[in-house]
RNA sequence: GGGAUCUUAGCUCAGCUGGGAGAGCAUCUGCCUUACAAGCAGAGGGUCAUAGGUUCGAGCCCUAUAGGUCCCACCA
């Protein structure tokens, strides 16, 4: 009945088939059922501007291997998935397409752009979700949601008009963060510092004498890295704990060029020890002058333009560009003798994160969400455990950013997003901020009103995403019994943008935390460590990767050889040899559907089971308990590494390999039967543990291995059985394993070729150990390429020249019919020798020391007591051996 | 300036609560053995950054130092 199977495994072809037959039979989908557990994970929505890269390849993929591990658990499996309106990264694309087209934003007009804009999301908003699906990934598409569908906006309407009830939400002038090129405030999140070489001025404004007139001998000096900001000084400060300026404060100098009398202030923000302690302020273009402006009560006088140039407060400056007017600037202060002097310098200077434009801090009046209140019970939650981050040091991020936190800024000069739901009356001037559309002011009554202009920054909306994708704000089944959700799995660099705004509001609007969970992940980097970025050119593409060598070595690839919330490099090398792994676990499938083909296969009874039976039944055994403990500790590289090594090392390498002479002889049906039912079964439970990691080989092969279930997704997920506990056979295997490493080690030594075999006598005083060679003689000769296995309790009829591998309980030799170099032998074994001495000396060192023995735990003074005996009894084999090899 | 993290085999990295150093790739040797050459068998290769300390015992814990990476702050 089974399919003839390729050599080789080939992923293409087979995935999609499996993900069209995944999709049709639903196996997605969830939907309330109380009857089971449910289990959750939302995406972190992409952009949907976004193409799929290798960060998102690692998000998704363990997402899924969490999803499809419950789901085989028996949970109530929902990934709940969705995409992001990006708001800034849309609108500067869209604008792009448009000049393209030789368009401005300006010239549609809010609408005409807005429906350009949704033009363009119908279009490409699928691209990604569709590359999403090339993963494997198993989201329940049925629930596809968008942070701008009529849902989410509902909900980002409510949390804002209840935000702004409570007065957590306002308006307000403050400095914000202004990008000239995108032409919008940005929050304080999405500024990122970089080093830049810039200069440091120096510059000299005249005191203001007494009289009134400008000084020619006395100066206050001080440095600037941007001198064009002094069109909008407002005062000079010092520290009031400056002796050499205490007599200056509350004097005036005289701005040069723009002729204004400003005053000397005194405020501690100034740094006596830095340059000369003195420091001109311009309260309306930096944070930090902002602040001491407010405080000593200087104006605030914005020189720049939306787009950075020079405005009319510039006076004959205005319509320059900000850094021509610096130029210009500098000039005319050098003619006047206030330019000291130019110092090269190298300083942090803000940029926008998006399109790396130097940011202009600025005065405008935007909408802030107040943090203070807010932010407690999100730092409760991960101070009391109630949200574990992982890794755990995350927390010491979490925290430093929860300690700093500032007022969100959450307006943006956009159109593509929420509009704000705030109304102002043209006649009297209320704000009025409402759920729903307003026409009419609830003041005056007049109906000349206005929506505001701006839209919310986009993570607002995602901030609300665990549960508006779930109903909210409506109190619907799904979202009684989906929320919280159970894990959110995404990279560390949102941990501010993201994780802590869905917690603090989930908090809010839920009274419950958005999840339990947070699993962070590392960022993907090329083979030289560099981030992967457009401008570098380095970026690999996931969907290459998976056209080439397969979803699942793609996704193993991700998962393994990394430590929780670290970087990795992504090596072609590791996906090969990942690819490789699909090959040998179908190759192995193969193998053994070959074998199955035309027998019907009973269950085998436990006494037909052989000790290599039961010896990889306990060790799987062992792997089910081991892999599933390390996933629900989300390890889970180390789970599925584990796996692999399980299914390549002892089930391939061994187990197979074992049982292979009883497979090709006929004569004991029984022990074909209980080799082809453990075969089968080891396989298929091994698959199971596999297949959250390589979800297409898989299932590919479990739907060829047996007919009854339908897909593995759905299969349950294997459980450790105490009667698949087999010590004594595990330990037995280990012995015939050392004898089988030991004599293909000393036929590699000896050169002896693969093809040329000689008997084997393996000799020992016990008769357990004496049964354990004999059932397992089958397999020892193939294994060791022996032309037969002889098991005796001593040596007689074997020549005195045999090699020997000498084990504690055992020992095996070798009679080559040629003569062996006694010589070499013997020195073989003085070097064994000289490791069982120091091994000897080793445990004898430790348990005859007293504080070891009285501190150590009685376990590890047992198991080096054992080892003691073990390679005493080594040692005397050794020493016999000598012995007789000398005579 | 504050903090995190790393330094382990030639390369890239694992190493879970401290109890005899691991993987993949690369290298070398031998094999097309009827599942797999994308494979099999074997081998070589590490004073676990340095210096102290705690401990019966340290790659793992503590302190300091050096170097790398990153985050936060952003003093003009």
């Amino acid at each position: 009945m089974h399919k003839e199977l390729a050599k080789t495994y080939d992923p293409k072809g087979i995935e999609d088939r499996l993900y069209h037959k995944w999709l049709e039979k639903k196996y997605f989908h969830a939907q309330v059922d109380h009857s089971k557990k449910p289990f959750t994970i939302v995406i972190p929505p992409p952009n949907i501007t976004g193409q799929l890269h290798m960060g998102h390849a690692l998000d998704e993929t363990m997402q899924d291997i969490l999803i499809r591990f419950k789901r085989m658990q028996g949970y109530n499996a929902l990934w709940q998935p969705g995409t992001d309106h990006a708001s800034i990264a849309t609108e500067v694309k869209i604008i792009e397409k448009l000049k393209e087209e030789g368009i401005e934003k300006e010239d549609l007009g809010r609408d005409g752009f807005l429906e350009r804009a949704w033009a363009w999301k119908r279009e490409y908003g699928g691209r990604i979700v569709n590359q999403l699906k090339k993963l494997g990934s198993s989201c329940d598409w049925d629930r596809e949601r968008f942070t701008m569908d009529e849902g989410c906006n509902r909900a980002v309407t409510e949390v804002f008009c209840r935000m702004h009830e409570k007065g957590w939400i306002y308006k307000g002038s403050r400095i914000i963060n202004w990008c000239p090129v995108c032409n919008t405030s940005i929050s304080d999140a999405e500024v990122v510092y970089e080093e830049q070489a810039g200069h440091l001025w120096h510059i000299k404004y005249p005191l203001i004498e007494e009289d009134g007139s400008v000084s020619t001998t006395e100066f206050l000096e001080f440095a600037t890295t941007r001198p064009e900001t002094m069109l909008g000084d407002t005062g000079v400060a010092v520290n009031p704990d400056d002796e050499r300026y205490r007599a200056l404060i509350g004097r005036k100098v005289l701005l040069p060029i723009v002729n204004r009398e400003i005053p000397v202030v005194a405020d501690a923000y100034v740094d006596m020890e830095f340059g000369t302690g003195v420091v001109k302020i311009t309260p309306a273009h930096d944070p930090n002058d902002f602040e001491v402006g407010r405080r000593c009560g200087l104006p605030e006088i914005n020189i720049l333009n939306d787009d950075a140039t020079v405005n009319e407060n510039g006076g004959r400056f205005a319509g320059l560009d900000r850094y021509e007017a610096r130029k210009q600037i500098v000039r005319e202060l050098d003619e006047m003798g206030l330019l000291v002097r130019i110092e090269d310098y190298s300083h942090n200077v803000g940029v926008h994160d998006r399109c790396r434009t130097t940011i202009e801090p600025m005065i405008k009046k935007q909408w802030f969400v107040k943090m203070e209140e807010l932010i407690r019970p999100a730092v409760e939650a991960v101070k009391n455990g109630e949200i574990r981050l992982v890794p755990e040091r995350m927390e010491k991020v979490y925290f430093n950013w929860t300690d700093h936190i500032r007022d969100w800024c959450i307006s943006r000069q956009l159109w593509w997003g929420h509009r704000i739901p705030a109304y102002y009356c043209a006649d009297c001037g209320e704000v009025i901020v409402s759920r729903h559309p307003v026409t009419q002011c609830e003041k005056c009554g007049s109906s000349h009103i206005s929506q505001d202009e701006d839209t919310l920054d986009t993570w607002f909306s995602s901030a609300l995403w665990p549960f508006s994708t779930l109903g909210w704000p409506d109190q619907t089944e799904d979202l009684q019994y989906f929320y919280p959700t159970d894990v959110l799995v995404t990279g560390y660099d949102i941990i501010f943008f993201w994780v802590i705004r869905m917690i603090f509001s989930g908090y809010e609007q839920m009274g419950e935390k958005p999840f339990h969970t947070v699993l962070f992940h590392g960022l993907i980097r090329d083979a030289q460590g560099r981030k992967m970025s457009k401008s570098l050119g380095n970026g690999i593409d996931p969907l290459e990767i998976i056209d080439k060598y397969g979803a699942d070595a793609l996704r193993l690839t991700l998962i393994t050889g990394n430590a929780p919330g670290n970087d990795m490099r992504f090596y072609y090398e590791r996906v090969e040899a990942n690819r490789n792994f699909a090959n040998k676990v179908w190759n192995a499938s193969r193998f053994i559907m070959m074998n199955m083909e035309g027998k019907t296969l009973p269950e085998a009874q436990p006494q037909d089971l052989e000790p290599a039976d039961k010896w990889i039944l306990s060790r799987l055994n062992t792997l089910i308990r081991e892999a599933t403990d390390n996933m629900e500790r989300f390890e889970l590289g180390i789970a599925v590494q584990k796996v692999y090594d399980f299914i390549w090392d002892e089930f391939c390498d061994w187990y197979i390999e074992m049982v292979k002479p009883r497979l090709y002889t006929a004569d004991k049906e029984y022990s074909q039967c209980a080799a082809l039912w453990t075969l089968r079964t080891v396989l298929l439970q091994a698959l199971k543990l596999l297949h959250p990691y390589m979800p297409f080989v898989t299932e590919e092969i479990f739907c060829n291995l047996q007919e009854a279930e339908e897909s593995i997704m759905v299969s349950p997920w294997p459980k450790y059985r105490a009667e698949w506990n087999f010590a004594k056979e595990e330990r037995d295997m280990e012995t015939i394993k050392d004898a089988v490493r030991g004599i293909r080690n000393i036929r590699a030594e000896m050169n002896v070729a693969p093809g040329k075999k000689a008997a084997i006598y393996v000799v020992s005083a016990s008769e357990e150990v004496r049964n354990t060679f004999t059932e397992g003689s089958l397999f020892l000769a193939s294994l060791a390429h022996a032309s037969a296995v002889h098991v005796q309790s001593d040596k007689t009829g074997i020549a005195q020249d045999a090699v020997s591998v000498l084990l504690a309980d055992a020992s095996v030799y070798i009679p080559f019919a040629e003569l062996v170099d006694i010589r070499q032998e013997i020195e073989r074994l003085e070097k064994e020798k000289k490791r069982l001495q120091g091994e000897l000396a080793r445990c004898a060192n430790m348990l005859t020391n007293e504080k070891f023995i009285s501190k150590a735990p009685a376990a590890k003074i047992e198991e080096e007591q054992e080892k003691q005996k073990k390679y005493a009894k080594l040692m005397e084999q050794v020493e016999n051996r000598l012995q007789q090899l000398r005579k």
